[in-house]
DNA sequence: ATAGTTGTAACTATAATGAGTACAACGGTG
DNA sequence: CACCGTTGTACTCATTATAGTTACAACTAT
């Protein structure tokens, strides 16, 4: 069974711990939060930065966010961190037989149907703000 | 980037099979359809079987459905084939410092808003019938 | 200059997948 | 009953993405 990487959780918890301390942080003090080692967090951080999401001081460390907390989204982490690409969410077997009635339509018609699948996540990823998640923290 | 695996999409190629034409359906013949080796197909229809969507008739070949097509959703199909188990679609990293206020909070946090984007995806697989796909082959 | 960072490249172990071979078990048909 | 085509599984294998790791160059304030 295959799921959703790490990357994607992992970068909500650097968001997260850059929005709610100040931006003193370095790559080894997230490491330590994440619990993994240092290179993964620059590799995510990376991810981030390249979206815009966050800033980040080279040679001297610390990150900060380059929008609001609120208008952070669970979606833009996910893209941010190219965990799945725009409908490609799910596989679809490649090379039927088009010899075959059902061979000749399924891909199309599935394809069309999981899009909307996707969407219908992600609709609901983009309802989720980092500010909605850091507010429940006690 | 990882996807769901094609099994699924495989399934729903079966399964469309078994639908649209009649019964004479030997493994060989769909492996033919899907284009992949007659064992993949096979071990997915051993999945469906345990599911309770289709029967097989050992032996002598052949398949049918035990549920009509339009009581066969995209839902039923994805659970059969084990894709993703519940709320697991995400995978969350495992043991955050628990010293950190972001460490000690975010895997609850964001595994209950994670469980409500998976379910949103499964609501709309939900409501892609078998017999909805099969209506738009031409 | 130095120390503590960030940015990458390269390598590794692991796990899921999809394909494949082999063979036992089954069930009509002659 | 013997045969043949089928299903059901157990193994194996190559491929791929991931997450971790080491190593080192580049950067920046002191």
């Amino acid at each position: 069974m295959k799921q959703i990487s790490t990357r994607f959780s992992m970068a909500v918890h650097i968001l997260s711990l850059i929005a709610v301390n100040s931006n003193e942080l370095t790559g080894d003090f997230i490491a330590g939060s994440v619990n993994t080692n240092p290179v993964v967090i620059r590799r995510i951080m990376g991810m981030l930065k390249k979206a815009g999401l966050v800033e980040v001081r080279p040679g001297v460390g610390g990150a900060s966010l380059l929008k609001a907390p609120e208008e952070i989204t669970l979606l833009d982490v996910y893209r941010a961190v190219n965990v799945i690409k725009e409908n490609q969410l799910f596989r679809v077997h490649e090379e039927p037989n088009k010899q075959c009635l059902v061979g000749q339509n399924i891909e199309m018609v599935l394809q069309s149907e999981l899009n909307e699948v996707q969407s219908a996540m992600e609709q609901r990823l983009a309802q989720t703000t980092l500010s909605l998640l850091t507010i429940r923290f006690k």
